[in-house]
This record gives C-alpha cells, sequence and structure tokens, in this order.
DNA sequence: GGCAGACTACTATGGCCATAGTAGCCAGTC
DNA sequence: GACTGGCTACTATGGCCATAGTAGTCTGCC
C-alpha cells in the first residue's frame, strides 16, 4: 500500500496544478500554462526535469506511447493540500487549527458566500459533536 | 522604514517560538527548551548559529552586556505567523481563503469554544462588511 | 535518405539552509 | 597565576532543490 504521498516540493506542485487544472498535457502543454499565469517560466528543459521528477516519485503518470509523451496527475488534489495544510498548521500554529481560522476570518478575503458557507459547516459540525464526541473523517482499514 | 519582516527559516521559526513563549533567554535556555518539547534537539552552537544569524538579521535582540548574552525576540508574533500564512495561503490554496477554512474546520481538531469564537468572528464580520468596504486591521505607525 | 525541428535523457551548477566543529577567550577557582 | 568549564566567533560540510545545458534520438518532410 502507498497511502503515503510521495514529498512534493514546491516548484513541482506548480506543475500538478497545472495538471489538475487541464487534465493532462505534454511538457509543452504545462509549460504554456505555467507562462500563461504564472509572470515568467521556467525553461523547458526545467519543466520536463520536474516532471519527470514528478513521475519517479508516483505523483505523475506518463504515457509514452504517445509522442510525445503525456502527462497526468497520479495524485489527488484534495489529498496533496490536506497534507500540505495539516504540516503547515502543526509547523506553523503547533496545531492550534482554531488560532488559524480565526486569523484568516479576520485578515484574508472572505466573500460573504464563504462566510456563509463556512458558517454552515461549522453549524452541523456542533451538532455531531453533540451526538458524538469529535466525529472525524473515517480511516478505513 | 522596515515594515518588512525578515525572511525567517524553519530552523529559526523554533527559536523564535521558543523566545516568545519565555520572553527572553541565552543560548542555553533556548536550548533546554527545545529539548523539552523537541524530541532530539540540535548542538548547543547550532542553535548559537541560528539565534545570532536570527540577530543579525534583526529577528532578535542581543544584550552583549550580560554574560553570558541574552537573547529576546525583535518581531512580534502576530506578524511572522500572518506572514507565513498569507504566504502558504497564496501558494498552496492560491489565495482561496475560504476553500482553506473550509477544511480547516471539517478536518481539523477543532473544540467547541473554536468554533463559537469562529462564528461569532464571522458575525461581526458580516455586520460590519454590509456597512464599510472591507474593515481591515489597521498597520499603526 | 538526409535534414530540420522537436523531444528526451543525463548531467551540472549554484544557492540556501541546517547542522556542527574548532579555536580562541573569559571568568571563577584552588 | 595557572587551570577548567563555559561561552563566542568563525568556518566547514553536506543535503536538498530549482534551474538549465548538452548530447543524443526520433519523426516527418523534401
Amino acid at each position: 500500500m502507498d497511502a503515503g504521498i510521495p514529498h512534493v516540493t514546491a516548484a513541482e506542485l506548480r506543475i500538478l496544478k497545472v495538471l489538475w487544472r487541464i487534465g493532462q498535457g505534454t511538457v509543452r502543454d504545462v509549460k504554456d500554462e505555467l507562462e500563461k499565469d504564472g509572470a515568467e517560466a521556467s525553461a523547458y528543459t526545467t519543466v520536463m526535469t520536474l516532471m519527470n521528477q514528478l513521475a519517479t516519485k508516483g505523483g505523475l503518470r506518463v504515457d509514452r506511447d504517445r509522442q510525445p509523451f503525456v502527462y497526468a496527475p497520479a495524485i489527488r488534489r484534495e489529498r496533496v493540500l490536506g497534507e500540505r495544510l495539516m504540516q503547515f498548521l502543526a509547523n506553523v500554529f503547533d496545531g492550534q487549527a482554531g488560532e488559524l481560522v480565526l486569523r484568516l476570518v479576520e485578515e484574508a478575503d472572505l466573500s460573504a458566500e464563504d462566510l456563509k458557507r463556512i458558517e454552515e459547516r461549522i453549524e452541523s459540525r456542533e451538532k455531531h459533536a453533540s451526538q458524538t464526541r469529535r466525529p472525524r473523517k473515517e480511516n478505513p482499514p
């Protein structure tokens, strides 16, 4: 079982984000996308190096039958971002999620919709919490 | 003007956290504290190197009249964590604070008090938002 | 069948950072 | 006044990562 997500560096994450967005693509596709949103992108070979590293780690799946090779994400956005978030929470906020959320509510640009949605989640969360003790997401064996 | 906070690396942040907690201390004090909570700490000279780097950058203030030198934080916890948070938000969640908060509400350990406090903030936030446009925290000179 | 353009594989480099060692200094002790 | 223990200053090293170059290969076209 390879439940653990491979370690994804910052530059690799930029690649993954593009592929999550466009579904799949060649090195050139990804490079073009990066140029589009990112100000100045990296050299073609740099992007390729990153993509191959990711593939080696199991972060991307490569179709080598097509020419040029076509790359697609092999790990889900949710998992990667979740992992990152939990790590950040532990490292910077010592696991104090409450403080982190409060800060965001105060300082970040949250739209009215965001706030509404968050409230709803909290409410349903509180309801469940009063019944079961700490209703946490299950980890099925 | 030195409004910008110096770049603080991960290891340096560990040091700063200790000093925010204990107020001030010598290299040995900090090393001892690190040993206390962190499993295995670094060598004495490693801690000293980090503290001197921080001092050089303006992250710590050093009293060299005392022997051994006494170090104290020169930047506020709020500022450093806030900076870090905004950076993380931009890099990983593309500035989508809403998504980040939702994830935390769902997956992190939020106590009932946390939830309550967050709700209050949101409510007051929504009230203000309907009057003034984005009431942001002031930066007093 | 050879050439041009694009693509891949392998290798190189430099920066940043965490870690820590060594040498030298200073202060208190016997 | 020499010695010991702790402290400081300076330097070294190795790892990780972002970046990218070069050589070699493949494919399609003329």
